[in-house]
DNA sequence: TTGTATGCGTTATCAC
DNA sequence: GTGATAACGCATACAA
């Protein structure tokens, strides 16, 4: 590896002088800066950022931890992560936690290792807190992303959960529904229990009682409890629509149905959270659509902020709204 | 932070003593072992990254280059890829180029100063080549991913592109096909020349010949062009199948074939090239389907492998087959 | 079994 | 304008 000293042997100055030239700064003479950079380019000098970080105190990288890589929702957010950090000149570190507190611990042991300068995290769950106290005990800054986690104060960038759920909800009594299932994700996870209030708001606001016998808990990584649709299918009085808790759930709701025989929307509407990407034929969701992009440059954006104390001390919390969009998997009750 | 001196004052041992507790390296008694180990808890020690690869000339990070994000086919390689490296111990650092050179070189760059210890590049097309001449320059260890590029030896990850297509246009053959179109990537990227290969290889096996006004180029990353389509289906004798060459083209093709009212299978197969992943709901896509999480996982075998000196001088060319999925998006032609 | 000196590649400080 | 020196946190080689 060519290192400062062969640059400045090359150019019969000293390392110093090499240095100020590639980071502008300090007084060099445009003679000898050009002929130091001219020796740069042919010795295909680059720098060494190991090096520079140790002085520097600052690695100019970010992490990125997601809950799950296959949900375009999050490759999505990921792309906006990738773009903003870029642009304002840091590299972006991703992992993927696929929803396990066990590789997350591990992701943030590397977290710390390699001493980045700030993180995005999108949690697991609520028993991410412990990880998150160990940042906040390394004084590592780190942006809350998607999900919030009880016990941790700190900047946030979300989605208006509550509100969308009760938007899709609304949306379904709108059409004549009264009875609504719910299959949510882990209620451990702060978006699925916000959905579960927006739901319970819009029954409210409309008079329909709350039914437990139709609020489904499952996860939102895929949705396969076969036995969970059959017992709200025989439910004496079964629902005639789901609202499900995210985009996954809904693939595998209806995948399920459809297996079943039920056909969506003439026997069961079905809305949810989030698109599905760009893999779909036919945009067929009624969905509560989510700006992922912007979740991401806005984290990176609130994130890079904080680092540079470029904000104010109290914590930042951004809340994104989400756009109702009504297509086909939602139509009028059954008569 | 807390370095290893803070631990050693601490634990009145030398910084050295220390290092080797960390690294079980040398000899140190089971006493001060403990002690030592003790207070690393206890001051909340986590080994500083930069410092270590700084003197130990290694990163144990890689980094993994992929031209499409968005794409069900490149995350699912990219979680093979970051199972596998973190198996081994190593951290990956991911890059999207989108398929654009600008983008990669700027990752490129990246990748030189952050010194990573290999790369797993898929590149954005056969202009890659001077990217990755410039790695070999600076001696960083590469494996190519899904596609090769020409003027560049090394080890490589590939799927039987040649073969996948044959099948999948033998396939169309068997079905009464004999006007088949092809919608293709663009011929600037491997795999869409080694599809265009093995069209034209089922064609000759089954006496068709090769008409160009069915061969059309596109890009993977989605299918806009309505003017081609169009053309296609307003020549003299248009096509009753179609075969795209990756998942993408078909969803975007099948898009706009429904807008104009051509009914996939009735009036027009479509066969393509990779799996469309876990966000549609109905499996319909006849496809040749790829081993993605084996090509991320595999990839960084051959790279460990590689970096460690375990393997031959000679480059490694590891080909997984795909396999044919026959589903509804082909049928019989239309009588 | 433990400690000392040295260097990895870079930059900040201060002297020339 | 330019350069010598020390420091960032750690590990290797060698002494004690």
């Amino acid at each position: 590896m060519v290192t400062i000293y062969d640059i400045a042997k090359q150019a019969n100055v000293s390392a110093m002088t090499v240095s100020k030239v590639i980071n502008n700064t300090g007084k060099i003479s445009e003679k000898t800066r050009a002929r130091v950079k001219k020796i740069m380019e042919e010795m295909n000098y680059v720098p060494n950022s190991m090096a520079r970080s140790l002085v520097l105190q600052e690695t100019k990288m970010l992490s990125l931890l997601i809950p799950d890589i296959t949900n375009p929702f999050f490759t999505t957010l990921a792309r906006g992560a990738e773009d903003a950090a870029m642009r304002l000149g840091y590299k972006l570190l991703f992992g993927n936690s696929d929803e396990s507190l066990t590789k997350e611990k591990e992701y943030v042991d590397m977290i710390l290792s390699t001493r980045v300068d700030g993180v995005l995290f999108s949690a697991a769950s609520d028993l991410s807190e412990p990880h998150l106290q160990t940042l906040r005990k390394h004084r590592i800054p780190f942006v809350l992303l998607d999900r919030e986690v009880p016990g941790v104060e700190s900047d946030a960038v979300t989605g208006n959960s509550r509100e969308g759920a009760r938007k899709l909800v609304e949306h379904l009594v709108g059409l004549g529904h009264r009875r609504i299932a719910l299959v949510n994700g882990s209620l451990s996870v702060s978006t699925a229990r916000d959905r579960l209030d927006g739901y319970k708001d819009a029954l409210k606001l409309n008079d329909i009682p709350f039914d437990e016998s139709l609020a489904f808990e499952s996860s939102y990584k895929h949705f396969e409890d076969e036995g969970m649709l059959r017992r709200m299918l025989e439910l004496p009085d079964p629902p005639t629509a789901v609202f499900a808790g995210n985009n996954f759930l809904a693939v595998g709701l209806i995948r399920k149905l459809l297996e079943l025989g039920v056909k969506v929307p003439d026997r069961m509407s079905v809305v949810c959270f989030d698109d599905l990407g760009a893999s779909v034929i036919d945009p067929f969701f009624t969905v509560a659509s989510q700006p992922a992009y912007q979740f991401g440059a806005m984290g990176i954006q609130l994130l890079v902020d904080r680092i540079k104390g470029a904000t104010t001390p109290e914590w930042k919390k951004l809340v994104l709204p989400s756009e109702l969009i009504v297509r086909g998997s939602s139509g009028r009750p059954p008569a």
